[in-house]
RNA sequence: UCCUCAGUAGCUCAAUGGCAGAGCAUUCGGCUGUUAACCGAAGGGUUGUAGGUUCGAGUCCUACCUGAGGAGCCA
């Protein structure tokens, strides 16, 4: 009978199996190696053949006169991504990058690259078109690997906050009967004949199961037809939704800086060195604690004026409308941390946002805008809590009221406050790592222009 | 949908309207500590597509295709 364990058993008799990021408690021993050829330089006598294995790179080293004749041919035929098993003695050496060498003894090349069909990504510079062609080698890049591993602590860490904080994670349907806000920005599918959509925001479902169970949250892809081509958009992203029964609006921005908060400080603990491989200000990311400034509306918009007045900002910003992207800019850059924006005028905002009772032209909604020109990172709001004022909300934006029925059902049977948001992670990603594009902090980025690989 | 920019070797880019080039990658040779190593050599092209102007077009004009950045909309 096997065991488990077999499966981490060396294909050759070899060593103990190490991880390069591990490598450190092997020093001088003899251990193995499992990864790919990531570049190889050559010296006369002497080969570096620098290996990689999803956690690390080492740099190996051999001599001529040190091994087998045909170890330093099978190292010096190398072809960059040939897959290899490795065995060597490890050492220490101030002149490595990882701080330690691997004392090449024998290799195993388990699939060599022909030199007429090279890898296609060398370690030069290459264009986004071509690298997004070849994403599914793109990925095994340091800094591509380093952005999915911060990736992925951002979306553990996310989890652990609701986790530990009485949450219960209530996933809505990925396939939707209805819009919650109009089609155009739809997916459509064929449902058995029927046309059904892509969701594009599991709240309505969540805010359900909030009136079931109190502290919920989804998390899952969402999808959105815009024909949007920024550096801030996908069609397919993956959002993070609380919802909270006996939540109201100041409830709500309490939970979002806190959870903000618990997020970059979680990456900044554990991914610190990936961090840094990719170049991002470390003390960029230890400001992002709460709390986190907090702007009405109105104060913003009187900020966004005077910004014009004294040229600031190319633009001026009009009373009564929604911020536009180089206003959430200006606004964000005023601040090292990020700000809450709430009180929106209700025209602007969503149907089942609640009007604030100090002035019902306002709506209790919140919009998170991370600095550095990042943008949206968070929308939310307090929920329309009555049943005759949402009916009308739906009736005005001439929204389909059988689709909503059951919407309304639960303000029909026991209705109470209620409040949540959500948040888009690639937004997060691209914001905590300093990036570009959001098309990077995805594994398979699905855009205006690209659906392939 | 609109605005702007780009498309030349496998990749990244040059080329005043006048012989289509370099670096990297690949192959061959050299080098006993290289750090996107370096040095020498070789192979590698229907200049996105279709028209047009011109003695002559990679270069100018028109249309289309593809991509990028931005606006609107959004997370």
């Amino acid at each position: 009978m096997q065991s488990s364990e077999d499966s981490s058993t060396p294909i050759s008799s070899a060593p103990a199996l190490a991880t390069i990021a591990g490598i450190a408690r092997f020093d001088g021993q003899t251990v193995t190696l499992r990864g790919w050829l990531y570049n190889l330089r050559e010296s006369g006598k002497l080969v570096f053949p620098i290996f990689r294995d999803g956690t690390g790179l080492i740099q190996g080293v051999a001599h001529k006169s040190g091994v087998s004749a045909e170890v330093f041919e099978a190292i010096k035929s190398l072809t960059q991504e040939s897959s290899v098993e490795v065995v060597g003695r490890v050492r220490a050496d101030q002149r490595a990058i990882g701080g330690f060498e691997l004392d090449v003894e024998r290799i195993t090349v388990l699939h060599r690259i022909a030199e007429s069909d090279p890898y296609p990504i060398t370690p030069k510079e290459h264009g986004v078109e071509f690298l997004m062609e070849h994403r599914h080698l793109w990925v095994r890049s340091t800094r591509q690997a380093a952005i999915l591993r911060i990736r992925a602590e951002i979306m553990r860490a996310a989890q652990e906050y609701f986790d530990s904080n009485g949450f219960t994670r209530t996933d809505p349907p990925i396939l939707t009967p209805a819009a919650c806000e109009g089609t155009s920005t739809l997916f459509p599918v064929d449902y058995f004949g029927e046309e059904a959509f892509l969701t594009q925001s599991g709240q309505l479902y969540i805010e359900a199961t909030a009136l079931a169970l109190g502290k919920v949250y989804s998390f899952g892809p969402t999808f959105r037809a815009e024909k949007s081509k920024t550096r801030r958009h996908l069609t397919e992203f993956w959002m993070i939704e609380p919802e909270v029964a006996f939540c109201d609006l100041d409830g709500l921005m309490e939970l979002a800086e806190n959870f903000i908060a618990h997020i970059a400080q979680s990456v900044l603990t554990r991914r610190a060195a990936d961090l840094t491989a990719i170049g991002r200000d470390l003390e960029k990311l230890r400001a992002i604690q709460a709390p986190f400034p907090r702007l009405s509306y109105d104060e913003a918009a009187a900020m966004l004026q005077q910004a014009y007045k004294d040229g600031q900002v190319e633009q001026l910003f009009e009373y009564g409308n929604d911020f536009g992207s180089p206003d959430e800019t200006w606004l964000s850059s005023q601040f090292d941390r990020p700000v809450m924006v709430h009180r929106y005028p209700a025209d602007v905002k969503a149907f089942y946002m609640q009007p604030d009772p100090a002035n019902n032209k306002y709506a209790l909604c919140v919009d998170v805008l991370a600095p550095e020109g990042y943008g949206e990172i968070i929308g939310g709001s307090q929920r329309v809590d009555s049943y005759d004022l949402l009916k009308r909300r739906i009736e005005a934006h001439n929204l389909p009221i059988e689709a909503f029925q059951w919407y309304l059902d639960l303000r029909r049977y026991g209705s109470v406050p209620h409040a949540g948001f959500g948040m888009g992670i690639e937004r997060v990603v691209a914001w905590l790592c300093g990036l570009d594009h959001v098309r990077e902090t995805i594994p398979f980025a699905r855009t205006l222009n690209r659906i392939f690989p």
